[in-house]
Parts: C-alpha cells; sequence; structure tokens
DNA sequence: CGTAGGTGCAACCACAGGGTTGCACGACGA
DNA sequence: TCGTCGTGCAACCCTGTGGTTGCACCTACG
C-alpha cells in the first residue's frame, strides 16, 4: 500500500499513444487537449481521455484557463515509479542470490560439481 | 531505438496478474508454470500466456529441466527500465524548468510578479 | 509396460478500453 | 450581440487480450 500509485503509472504508460501525448507535452511544456490533438493523428476527444488517466496516474495536472484547460507534465509520480522498479529489482537480485547461495551450501557440499 | 524494450516491459507490468506471477516467482526463485498455477486464482495456461509475455519482455527466462521448464526472474530489463524512467523524468523536469524561465524572461521583465 | 504429471496447441468466450462521431454548453473577440 | 473556439458528455463500434476448456504429446517413474 506504500506504493503512490505504481500500477495506475505503469497502466498510464504502457499505451503507446499515451507515451507520445506525453513527448508532446514535453515539448510544448503546457498545452490544451485540442493543441495536443494537432499532434498526434487522433481524435480529440480520444485525447482527452488519455489526459483523464494520466491526470488520475498523477503524471499531468491540468489547469483551467479562460475557456481552455492547461495540461502540464508532472515528473514527481514518474520518478517514484521509477524508483519503485529500481527497488524491486535489487528485491529480486537479492532474493536469487539468497536461494542460489541456499542451494549450493545445502544440495551441493558432498558433489561441487 | 536506443532503450531496450522499454515499450514491452511497461506493457507486461501494466497487468496485475503479471505482477502477482512475478512476486509468486520471487518468492519461489525458480518454478515451473504448472507450480505457479497453484499460487495464483487462474488456470496454468493463462500463467503460461504470462510467463510467455514476460518473457517476451525480457523479465523472466526459461529453461528445460527434464519434463518440466523452469521460469526465473530476470532483473536487467527491470532495472534498466528503471533508469530510463528516471532520466525521463529528468528531461522532463529540465524541459519544464527551461519553459518556465523562458516564459518569465520574455513575458515578465516588467512584471515581475 | 502402463500411468501420472507437465507441456503445448487450438478454439472459444467475454469484457475492457482505445477510438470515433454528434451535439450541447460556456467563454472569448469583433 | 453574434460567431467561433474549446470543452464536456454520451452513445457507439471494434479490436485486443485475459481467461477458459479440451485434447494430444512427451517424459519420468512404478
Amino acid at each position: 500500500m506504500s506504493e503512490t500509485g505504481v500500477d495506475a503509472v505503469l497502466g498510464a504508460l504502457a499505451d503507446p499513444t499515451r507515451r507520445a501525448l506525453l513527448d508532446a507535452l514535453a515539448a510544448r511544456g503546457q498545452a490544451s487537449a485540442s493543441a495536443l490533438a494537432a499532434d498526434l493523428p487522433v481524435s480529440r476527444q480520444a485525447i482527452v481521455k488519455h489526459l483523464a488517466i494520466l491526470e488520475e496516474a498523477g503524471l499531468v495536472s491540468s489547469a483551467r484557463a479562460g475557456r481552455e484547460v492547461r495540461y502540464t507534465l508532472r515528473s514527481q509520480a514518474l520518478d517514484a515509479t521509477a524508483r519503485w522498479m529500481a527497488s524491486l529489482a535489487g528485491e529480486w537480485d537479492r532474493r536469487l542470490n539468497a536461494i542460489k547461495r541456499a542451494a549450493e551450501a545445502d544440495d551441493d557440499p558432498p558433489r561441487p560439481q
């Protein structure tokens, strides 16, 4: 339960269109759904849905500016997920080493090779 | 193109069942599809499909042992993806700072606040 | 031998979700 | 005030894929 929204972030990042959307946002720094729709080969509505998912995952934030809504990147969630993955990788290594070590010490003493 | 199989890893990691599968594998260190099927509430066939996807993403590796196939965790791809995400987060920060700075210098000189 | 445990293959079902279109509503500029 | 631009909402289609069942095949083990 301690992980931020790792599953949400992973789910959001799993879609290519969403990643392209994030790229476009990174390039513009800030943009409305309609503006982003001009960059990608999908309809504005599709973009809006994707943005909703990305915002839900904490990867972007929205702010109303007059009659339009500006979206901005939010690196925090991404960074947190990266950390989570790195620590998981470390965990795997520790786990596997421990098991391998135990197997060697438990199974092989009479038969080193 | 330089990214390992980031999209494959993200796609693989996006599914909850697959993450549970990886957890189970981490606990056992090494296991066959049938053994893993005992841990999860899905059929062996479903497990096999997931394992195929995970192997495709480089998150696990398989090795035949007699009449069964043993699967093992592979932390490398996970670690690489974690690094990719972290660098992406850094990229976003740099991008946003640059843009914000430019906006302030270009728009606000007469109006600091 | 035969039997049991483990895989592999294939067909099939059902639902989530990525995508679209259409329309109504609110805000800005002339 | 009117036109227009950007949103929001809703219905709808259709593919992908997570899941299942059934069966054939192979390998160990008695």
